[in-house]
DNA sequence: ATAAGGGTTCCAGTTAGGGGAAGGTCAAGG
DNA sequence: CCTTGACCTTCCCCTAACTGGAACCCTTAT
């Protein structure tokens, strides 16, 4: 199966499947033309990479998880504290967003977006508290 | 001033204050040993800087934002715009997070957590739904 | 004289790929 | 048989917003 096709199943672009294959993630075969040739087991570790992706994983948290996946003596302690660590930073981003999120709602509705230079947006952020 | 006298009074690290200069944002003197000297302005500027960057707009919007601010015949309909936009983008990144975390939460509380191998959070990135 | 603690420039690295150039390969059509 | 278009290859530069470090200069205190 060629990259394009890989591409197409796995719904990654043919660059982040180069990509993961220079960073070690994935090793497709060659054919004699030089062109990669993904088996059946490349495209499920891409699909999983993707999934992992979606989630938010970090690279190399996906790296351990798919070692984590192909090692049939795991602990799914291994494999859930990897998870939490990540949750926990998702919530902190999260929170840190949701404060933005606040005072920039704030600071929107209190301009009255009008022609006149007014604007307590820049107030604020000129310090005049 | 020097940049050390600044950073301390702005919070803001001295390699930010050269970057910001680099790329045009604050224009401070220099002294006849090279060193760059900031006047009040200047402290202003980056306060200002921070700020914004602390609520997350990009430093293109910084940019965008100073210019208004010094602008004395702004309308606060554009200082307004950006702000409104940036807000959209925060609330777009907060809903893909909260997905994120949605998904992640019930997966972790699925895994047991202990030594054997079976994973439901692995199971859900191999695909097995 | 020297050592500490400023400052300066420049270069490289970070994340996770994206864009695009230059060139090789393959299948179909004229 | 040749060409065309769609694929594939490698390579290098670019992104955001800095951060770390090297090599070197300036000032002040001992």
């Amino acid at each position: 199966m060629n990259i394009g096709d890989v591409a197409a199943q796995t719904g990654l672009p043919p660059k982040t499947i180069r990509y993961y294959e220079d960073i070690g993630l994935v090793v497709p075969g060659r054919s004699d033309n030089g062109y990669r040739q993904f088996r059946d087991q490349d495209l499920h570790k891409l699909a999983f990479l993707g999934r992992a992706r979606a989630l938010g994983f970090t690279i190399e948290d996906c790296r351990t998880l798919l070692a984590l996946y192909e090692d049939e003596t795991r602990a799914s302690s291994d494999v859930k504290r990897v998870a939490r660590s990540h949750l926990a930073k998702i919530e902190a981003k999260i929170a840190d967003l949701q404060a933005m999120r606040d005072t920039l709602t704030h600071l929107v509705d209190c301009c009255a977006g009008d022609d006149r230079p007014d604007c307590p947006i820049l107030q604020d952020l000129g310090g005049t508290s």
